[in-house]
DNA sequence: TTTGCTGCAAATCCTTTGCAGAGGT
DNA sequence: ACCTCTGCAAAGGATTTGCAGCAAA
């Protein structure tokens, strides 16, 4: 971990990286600024912020390229899917085989030099699910 | 179009929906704005964001659930995929078949009740790899 | 005539940044 | 000691919203 070798290892980025790694929650920069102030009550959401950037540019975590306006934030580095609940937006991690080689496959479809894909599932959680036996279909799928 | 009962098709209604029809650059709200701006020069940019929402809620365009943080507008109302370039930022169309029903197979790997799902590529494109041909590679993988 | 829509401007939300001092290495 | 990192606060960019008048239907 920091392979730049100019980084230092401070008491801010170490909490935010256990704090990260604790949970499968994906929070957004300002739910993990509430985890770590638990912590370290004085530390500043623009630190959070400045850590959060260094800690993905190092591989250290993910910052989501998810959709929704808030970017958030994976403690786990390898690649995996991810699915949202359309109701509550949650995030929640999926170990999804597509079956096929998504980017190799794309390169019969365009003239880029393709890199890399970004897949997210959209559905109803179990618990939004559960929620919405007792309204309407139509109700259901109305985004909060 | 339109399948709101209660929605009038004002002037800025429709011109917004032509000039993005005309196009097949995905623009930003903004960009929009300078675009309907050459025929209606009074426009306000409040209403270029009320009137995208309205008609994408309306299913006339896409809001596309993209990476990157400015939020971009389609014409085209059908499903089909996206890819990005990761130097230029451009976002192009792409006519992709996976080739398996990537919904319907995720169902075996989750609990959540799956709706659909969002794929977006990321990739050179054939200008910008060009561009890059004179210079070092990992210089023209750098985010502009 | 009704009431959804507009332009304007202020507000809001999320994120980034300048600065002077603190603290890792 | 050096120089990156911090807290603070202000700035920034994108989007939303309140309001009074306007204009589709």
């Amino acid at each position: 971990m920091l392979n730049r070798s100019n980084l230092r290892m401070t008491r801010q980025r170490m909490v935010i990286l256990e704090e990260l790694r604790k949970v499968n929650t994906h929070p957004s920069a300002d739910e993990v600024y509430e985890m770590v102030r638990r912590r370290l009550p004085r530390i500043s959401l623009g630190t959070v912020y400045r850590n959060l950037e260094t800690l993905s540019a190092s591989g250290d975590i993910r910052k989501l390229d998810s959709s929704g306006s808030l970017k958030r934030f994976d403690g786990r580095a390898e690649h995996h899917y991810h699915i949202r609940c359309t109701h509550c937006h949650r995030l929640a991690d999926i170990s999804f085989d597509p079956g096929v080689d998504l980017t190799s496959r794309v390169r019969d479809f365009t003239d880029f030099s393709v890199s890399g894909h970004n897949l997210e599932f959209a559905g109803l959680c179990p618990d939004c699910g559960r929620a919405s036996e007792n309204v309407s279909a139509a109700e259901a799928y109305t985004q909060g």
